[in-house]
DNA sequence: TATTGTTATACTCTATAACTATA
DNA sequence: TATAGTTATAGAGTATAACAATA
């Protein structure tokens, strides 16, 4: 059972990572990638091409969430689909050459509010605990 | 200039706290209140009475969002409006009774996923270390 | 029967633009 | 002219429900 502290703690983190993630959209304008997208091709250049649902199981949303934004990142040449050797149901989805590139031009510091943020305001020591905190995050949310 | 590893934290830190945020939403269904709207109240609750302007500002949010949230906290008998006493253009909202009472309930350990969480799964130590991001959040998205 | 993916529909949150009323 | 609020419209992200194809 959460005592007060805990419960403190649990509103004032929802409230500070809403901030948070408004303030991510906000600052991905017009052809930039949202933060959804972003968290989604993260994914597939860490782990490799991927299913719909087994993106979907990974981020936590409905496989038809997921169609919905990998449909989009498809359809702006970012991803393309290949069929599954052995399972003629399963779809699979890995990164293009164009959308390596619009990576690689989302990830300049330029463009990339959060990071020059983190670089210019939070001390080394402060930016472990953050890095620390978004595991813990990682952790809260795991069923 | 951002490094190599303060890339990779804000890279994380956006996906890690989106999946909070879903998370977040799929544990308040129904009737219950949403983060956004937990969030206004929070800061009602804190600050007292606003205007959809000040909580507008203070969230982030333009203040046409920010009417839409109050709206529907207020058709749902938790906010109330009050003419500004000086003021003719201004609208201050607070409370009411019931509003009072709907977030007691919410409060209740049952009902807050997040905080359950917390205090079940975290040491006192990493619920510091929680604590502490949490406000190096709220500074990285102040302006 | 279970799983993968698609289509249709709807709700929440947020945005921009255009307007009215008040200061 | 500037500020507070409202209304209209739109887009992103997510959800549920119903379906087809494959395992």
């Amino acid at each position: 059972m959460p005592d007060k502290d805990q419960e403190r703690l649990a509103a004032e983190l929802g409230a500070a990572g809403g901030q948070l993630m408004r303030r991510l959209r906000a600052a991905s304008p017009q052809g930039e990638l949202t933060p959804t997208q972003r968290s989604v091709l993260g994914r597939i250049i860490n782990d490799g091409p991927a299913t719909i649902a087994a993106l979907a199981r990974a981020e936590l949303v409905r496989p038809q969430s997921m169609g919905v934004t990998v449909g989009s990142l498809e359809e702006r040449g970012i991803l393309a689909r290949s069929p599954h050797p052995t399972d003629g149901r399963q779809v699979v989805f890995s990164l293009t050459e164009h959308g390596r590139r619009t990576i690689e031009t989302v990830r300049r510091a330029k463009q990339n509010w959060l990071a020059v943020a983190i670089a210019e305001r939070l001390t080394p020591e402060e930016q472990r605990t953050l890095a620390e905190a978004a595991g813990l995050m990682r952790r809260l949310v795991q069923e």
